[in-house]
DNA sequence: ATGCCCGAGAACCTCGGA
């Protein structure tokens, strides 16, 4: 079974990348981000034809998150627990597997946080830690659990393009990464890295300038495996393809997959 | 230089992204 993670940067203007890719790549479950709009124009429909269920939680401009699935979710959250916000970050749901098991499927947007020294970095870490705390309660009921997202963290320098030019930055800074392992620390594993060690292998890459052409990019959007399910993982790649198109979002898909 | 590009909303500029 294929799981993937896909910034879309607004889902109306993505939607025919998004089909295609869907086609393509047949994923058992696409978690998408960055859908910028309200849930009444979500186009359910669309991925109804092409034989998937959607689950998303939206808002008008920014944010919003999707899981669409070939097996309808069941127990959908779309709420962060025990943290009130109106920015929509959050989604998970459960997943029927093939051998009889189940999965719970956790997709989040995690803020930019934009600077550390801003309003915007201190939302970010308590965020962030209410997502750690939710995800110890997940692994405790779910040995089967995957978490994917846009994290807006680099993992390590090897995840980075250029280590020097962003050393402190937002974003590749010691106490995000610290965040991160604090939260993996919790039981989960970076699926990718777990198969791929080297460098120079990204999910996102500028606009400005040349910045995919010159592979001026960022390892940010991660599939997060429980020890159950790392044991269940067969490979795990990033596919640049849609990156290449006209009018591509910044992000790329990010793909793990699974014997079950 | 916190820019270069992109999307959304309201409006031909600002905000947010990363």
């Amino acid at each position: 079974m294929k799981i993937v993670s896909w910034n879309v940067n607004s889902l109306r203007v993505r939607v025919e990348h998004v089909s295609d890719w869907l086609k393509t790549n047949q994923p058992d479950l696409l978690c998408l981000q960055e859908l910028k709009m309200p849930d009444s124009e979500f186009p359910s429909e669309v991925f109804t034809e092409l034989g998937y269920h959607s689950a998303f939680t939206g808002q008008k401009t920014y944010n919003g998150v999707a899981i669409l699935s070939k097996q309808p979710l069941e127990n959908v959250v779309t709420d962060l627990p025990d943290f009130e916000d109106p920015m929509r970050r959050y989604i998970a749901g459960d997943y029927s597997l093939e051998n009889g098991e189940t999965l719970r499927i956790v997709n989040v947007y995690v803020p930019n946080g934009q600077a550390l020294d801003s309003d915007k970095f201190i939302y970010k870490r308590a965020w962030f830690e209410k997502l750690r705390l939710a995800m110890r309660a997940t692994l405790s009921e779910n040995k089967n659990t995957v978490l994917v997202g846009d994290f807006n963290i680099t993992p390590s320098d090897l995840d980075v393009h250029a280590p020097e030019k962003w050393a402190g930055k937002i974003h590749c800074s010691d106490i995000e990464r610290l965040m991160l392992q604090k939260l993996m620390s919790e039981g989960l594993y970076d699926t990718y890295r777990h198969f791929n060690k080297e460098g120079d292998q990204f999910s996102w890459w500028d606009y400005r300038g040349a910045g995919y052409r010159a592979n001026e990019g960022l390892r940010i959007d991660l599939v997060l495996s429980s020890s159950a399910m790392l044991d269940k993982a067969t490979d795990s790649s990033i596919d640049e393809t849609p990156r290449k198109l006209e009018r591509p979002s910044d992000h790329t898909p990010a793909i793990a997959e699974y014997l079950v």
